[in-house]
DNA sequence: TATTGTTATACTCTATAACTATA
DNA sequence: TATAGTTATAGAGTATAACAATA
């Protein structure tokens, strides 16, 4: 068997446990409904205003390709941060087509907070493993990422 | 710092890197819609025809509490699964309020080219990451799927 | 005309509540 | 009465299509 045939043949079987175990946890996650103490912030909220902070003052536009959803998605997504005074709008002034989403201070204390206190759920599984297992959990998160990341 | 509060604080660190990641990979995997080459084969539904599969003839029931969806939710699934042929419904003869969900030759052969075939989107992913890199997500997996399971 | 974002609308998934059939 | 599953209905999330405002 080639090298690749043989990375191939892996990947395949490690797609296949991997799809499983993420559908489970994003359901469980998603079943959490707030993560948090602050009401109505969901997964999808979440992961916006995270990028928001890292990105800001970013396009409505380039959010949503971030994000890899429609921009009528971020339009509801951010419409709610705003209503929670999580985010602000701003339109910009070269061009007044465009929208610059930005992060208010209480929305970088509910990331803050968020990020501490930590989802109830899988910060308490993932208490319950070792020390050894975490560090192997840890050295796998950047694998993950590489593997849902862009290009 | 106690070992109880470095494994809250490191679990917290890793639930919040996770729960990023977990979010986006399922974003990403239910925007490929259909995996493998059947049409209409969602993550929810390939999830529950490897259940089926996994614990044939299995009551409706104890499907859903398996996968962690209500009784009705998992009524549609099998609504679905059965139409398309890959699942079977049989009243059990011994108390006929009870349904046994059973999976059909064709929902085995489905399952085991989805498994083969791979999502294109994760398997292409994970190939691309280096042997070593392989090894280190197969050790991960397992670790995922304790976090996930029940109890 | 082309581009940015919003509004209108629809679909999927899942939930809770009410119901039917059976025990 | 209690239980297994289904039907009715609703809500969250996201999509496509059509539109408005601006360049």
């Amino acid at each position: 068997m080639s090298a690749t045939t043989a990375a191939t043949s892996s990947s395949t079987r490690l797609a296949s446990g991997l799809r499983l175990v993420v559908a489970r946890l994003a359901r469980r996650m998603r079943q959490q409904q707030s993560i948090g103490s602050t009401d109505d912030m969901t997964v999808a909220r979440y992961a916006a205003l995270a990028a928001i902070e890292r990105m800001q003052p970013v396009t409505l536009g380039s959010l949503a390709a971030a994000e890899h959803v429609q921009p009528p998605s971020m339009t509801r997504i951010i419409d709610r941060l705003e209503a929670m005074g999580l985010a602000t709008r701003t339109i910009d002034t070269n061009d007044r087509r465009v929208v610059r989403i930005g992060i208010t201070p209480e929305g970088g204390r509910v990331l803050a907070e968020v990020r501490t206190t930590g989802d109830a759920f899988l910060a308490k599984r993932i208490a319950r493993l070792n020390a050894e297992e975490r560090a192997l959990l840890a050295r796998a998160l950047p694998l993950l990422e590489r593997i849902v990341a862009d290009r």
